[in-house]
RNA sequence: GGGAGUUUAGCUCAGCUGGUUCAGAGCAUCUGCCUUACAAGCAGAGGGUCGGGGGUUCGAAUCCCUCAACUCCCA
């Protein structure tokens, strides 16, 4: 049989995916004797289309839940998307402005209508693409935040968090986009530095028409909607203005000059304009000194009736009209360059009007409290660590959650307005209209309720998503079913840093107040991936590569490992090609160790002794790197666990023991050996599956023919069992020799095929001869002897051993003598700094006594180095 | 302006409560090899005064102070 000497991913994925999936080998059911090991997919937005960082958290997630499965675990990886208010509804409206429909012209019905259809066509494309990855979700359970069951869980929560007191209508100071026409919150702004202009515009004093006040303004179409003038009590030059009122240039409008701390004296001209409806800080002011409130532009951007000026104009155009207006009024003083930083929105990109509206909010401040302490008690751990400091600073700091939002896709809230001017909030219209009625003793029909127009924010229904996927009735209920009794709490959580706040913190906070259980045990947060420039990838951008390209090209394995080879936790993934390059030669490396083994005659007759102790090796050696795999595991070190697989399979096993038990070409191997290398191919590939699923899978049946039940992805975790050290060690130091010939070869220009005889001066020749056909082997030795100095040798020592080579021809002592004078100068430096610590009394007096022993052991080892090189050198004359 | 984080080899990162030959790994680089598993490979090698300065200590990449640069969050 010939095994291509390429291993050609494509087709072993196709079927592989396709047997794991008619098996139904990622299906999870509720089973009371196995432990449960669940995972909730961040649910990605339903329009989206797969990208780098879907990749790096969805691999990670894979790597979990297939280990916890190969652990005998019943692992349960819950996928679904999020409809993703904004974004979706963003798209759909350019969808049907491309059609020739505004979204303006149509009712809300028609639009979510259009909604539904794009959604049913476009929506599970990303979930198809992670099956391309080899994402081993339990699709029965695919759920969406829209889907009929978690609406209602909304809803449920909605109401209850009203009656609870925590839900409560306001006006706001809101970020406003109106290019969406929608609230943002904090989080969803951008800040950029952009290049604007400082207008420097002169108010007249009322009463005095020669005097006026400079004010220096970013925003000059903003003047007719000035309630105040604010100078600083303290500023020497205004205080004869104190008290007085001031005109607004063109509008004529009298207004008063109030005083106040919050003036910054040294920014501008000193005192400001306040205008309470388009800035925070003038609104804060406003509140303060209970001034009017003038709102003069529309939704859309546009200035209102109420500007008096430039009515209809867009902002930016009545800026630059503005400006203009003042100039030839005479009340333009002057205009400055000026960098400032300025809102966008994330979605639209449009500039942020902050704005006053009616909005709805959810109290934060004691709902947060059994989140906020979970974190900080490690109930819940964040990994890395670092992130738990910065949740910390966002929870002492949390303001109230502004969750409605003016779109129409989404959970409309469930809030109904009635004929009286009072509102109820309710599941249904019925049930509004039954509470209503009752409350108010009135008559109405439903036809009177005019239910709220704006929808939640998607992280409302997001933020109950570990427990919505299981059971969307238990928020009204409080009794868990069977599902989420058994699931919940998750085990894991793998999202970006980004949402931590978004989506995290919420869910820990939905999680106590309707479970009194955390959500999930840990939070692994992973990197941005970001490109060669460090720059975050995006589709506009477009320095995103096309993962499924990827795929194509260097095979999901590949794709999966590169994407870990350079991603601890936490930190950025600086993508490059190169990594999947390293991932797909990794799986190349594999499939070719593979060809060797299979490859192998047996011979029966042969006894298979030689290879024992290169065995035995192995197996310690393979449980060395198990114990640190685990460890790593265990700490959510990912990149590390792979890290050591890695190495384990290519230094270890290929180019160690694959060459150790090798026959010569073309010779059998005997059958003792040819097994217990399968065995070790096995377990290999058991640490491999889940980083590498589809390969692993391929060469385990390829091994041999193997049932369903005995597929890799369904087999045991290898076992940890003790390992000897003492082995590993010895067999290191054999290696050292093997490396030292190899490159005494390499330095002399000697050929690889030419043997050479090796005489080791020693106290303890077993160690070598443990392994003496090994050294022959790959040393390529004519002989192996021990014994004392030799002649016309080249030598060097490792751990006090002296080594010789005996040259046929003549060495070049000169040469051989100032390698051997290097490295006994590095040493004698190296013991005087060890005994230098040793005779200091007060190192001796207060370092441990292990750090003491370490110390002697140093010492000890240096001389006995010192003594063979001398004796070496002493040998050359 | 307030807060947090980062800085170790060309790149990406390990380095635990200060103490193993502690200055590491992978990639990249350089040198030599088409040695029949693999050139997507094999065998070797070079490369860092751990951001600068100061301090604590018998001992500092690790602890403290300070300066600098970069990143993020909030205003």
């Amino acid at each position: 049989m010939s095994i291509a000497s390429k291993y050609e991913p494509a087709a072993a994925e196709a079927k592989w995916y396709a047997y794991w999936m008619e098996h139904k080998m990622f299906s999870s059911s509720v089973d009371p004797a196995k432990e449960p090991y669940t995972i909730v997919i961040p649910p990605p937005n339903v329009t989206g289309v797969l990208h780098m960082g879907h990749m790096l958290n969805n691999t990670i997630q894979d790597i979990l839940i297939r280990r916890a499965r190969m652990q005998g675990k019943n692992a349960c990886w819950v996928p679904g998307t999020d409809h993703a208010s904004i974004a979706t509804e963003t798209k759909v409206v350019q969808l049907l402005k491309e059609q020739g429909i505004d979204k303006k012209d149509i009712t809300r019905e028609e639009f979510l209508t259009h909604a539904w259809e794009w959604k049913e066509k476009y929506g599970g494309i990303i979930l198809e693409q992670l099956k391309k990855l080899g994402a081993s979700c339990d699709w029965d359970r695919t759920a969406f935040t829209m889907d009929p069951g978690l609406s209602n869980a909304v809803f449920s929560v909605f109401v209850d968090l009203h009656k609870k007191g925590k839900i409560y209508r306001g006006i706001r100071m809101v970020n406003w986009d109106p290019k969406g026409q929608t609230a943002l919150s904090d989080d969803e702004v951008i800040m950029k530095e952009v290049a604007s202009k400082l207008y420097y515009i002169n108010y007249f004093i009322e009463g005095s028409p020669n005097e006026f006040l400079t004010i220096a303004t970013t925003r000059p179409e903003t003047i007719m909607a000035d309630v105040a003038i604010c100078i600083n009590p303290e500023d020497p030059r205004f205080t004869h203005l104190k008290g007085k009122r001031a005109i607004i240039p063109i509008i004529n409008r009298s207004i008063p000059i109030i005083e106040d701390s919050y003036v910054d004296m040294d920014f501008g001209t000193g005192c400001l304009k306040v205008t309470p409806a388009h800035d925070l800080n003038d609104y804060e002011l406003g509140l303060k000194h209970k001034l009017e409130v003038i709102d003069i532009l529309n939704d859309d951007g546009t200035l209102n009736a109420k500007a008096q000026l430039l009515v209809g104009e867009d902002r930016f155009v009545a800026r630059k009209k503005i400006g203009k207006l003042l100039d030839e009024a005479g009340h333009l003083q002057k205009i400055d360059e000026y960098r400032s930083n300025v809102g966008h929105s994330e979605r639209s990109d449009a500039v942020i009007e902050p704005k006053l509206s009616m909005q709805w909010f959810l109290k934060m401040d004691e709902i947060t409290q059994p989140a906020f302490k979970s974190v900080m008690d490690e109930v819940i751990q964040l990994h890395p660590p670092k992130f738990k400091n910065m949740y910390r600073v966002w929870m002492e700091n949390v303001r109230d959650w502004c969750i409605s939002r003016q779109l129409w896709w989404g959970h409309r809230i469930p809030a109904y307005y009635l004929p009286n001017g009072e509102y109820v909030v309710a599941k249904t219209a019925e049930d509004a209209l039954a509470q209503a009625n009752a409350q108010y003793g009135t008559h109405y029909t439903l036809a009177d309720l005019r239910q709220d127009e704006d929808v939640l924010d998607t992280w409302f229904s997001s933020w109950l998503w570990p427990i919505s996927v299981f059971d969307t009735e238990v928020f009204t209920s409080g009794k868990p079913n069977k599902e989420l009794s058994y699931y919940y709490p998750t085990n894991e959580l793998v999202t970006a840093p980004e949402i931590l706040f978004f989506w995290v913190a919420r869910m820990i906070i939905a999680g106590y107040e309707y479970l009194g259980e955390k959500p999930f045990k840990n939070v692994y947060l992973t990197g941005i991936v970001r490109d060669k420039l460090g720059r975050k990838m995006s589709k506009s951008l477009g320095n995103s590569p096309d993962p499924l390209e990827l795929i194509a090209q260097y095979g999901a394995d590949g794709v999966r490992t590169g994407m870990l080879f350079s991603s601890p936790a936490g930190n950025d993934l600086p993508y490059d090609d190169k990594l999947v390059e390293q991932g797909r030669n990794f799986a190349n490396k594999i499939w070719n160790a593979f060809r060797l083994v299979k490859g192998w005659e047996i011979d029966p007759n042969l006894e298979g002794k030689v290879n024992a102790s290169s065995i035995e090796w192995f197996e310690h050696r393979f449980q060395q790197s198990l114990s640190e795999i685990n460890e790593h595991f265990t700490k959510f070190r990912i990149s590390d666990a792979l890290m050591a697989t890695y190495k384990l399979v290519w230094d270890d096993f290929c180019s160690w023991y694959l060459e150790m038990i090798k026959p010569a070409y073309q010779q059998p191997i005997d059958q003792v050996t040819y097994d217990k290398t399968l065995g070790l191919f096995e377990e290999i590939l058991k640490l491999l599956h889940p980083f590498m699923p589809f390969i692993s899978e391929e060469i385990w049946h390829q091994i041999t023919k193997r049932s369903v039940a005995e597929s890799l992805i369904l087999a045991s975790w290898p076992a940890s069992k003790p390992f000897d050290s003492q082995i590993t060690e010895d067999a290191a130091q054999v290696f050292e020799v093997v490396s030292q010939i190899r490159n005494l070869r390499a330095s002399k220009g000697m050929s690889p095929k030419e043997p050479l005889a090796l005489s080791i001066r020693t106290q303890n020749p077993g160690l070598y001869t443990q392994f003496e056909s090994v050294l022959i082997k790959l040393a390529n030795l004519s002989s192996l002897q021990f014994g004392d100095l030799v002649e016309q040798a080249m030598s060097f020592v490792i751990k006090g051993d002296e080594c010789f080579i005996p040259m046929s021809d003549s060495i070049d002592v000169e040469a051989e003598k100032a390698n051997l004078l290097k490295e006994l100068e590095y040493t004698q430096g190296f013991l005087a700094g060890v005994l230098k610590k040793l005779r200091n009394e007060r190192f001796v007096a207060g370092a441990p006594a292990q750090v003491l022993d370490i110390e002697r052991k140093k010492q000890a080892d240096a001389e006995a180095k010192i003594k063979a090189l001398e004796a070496s050198l002493a040998q050359l004359g």
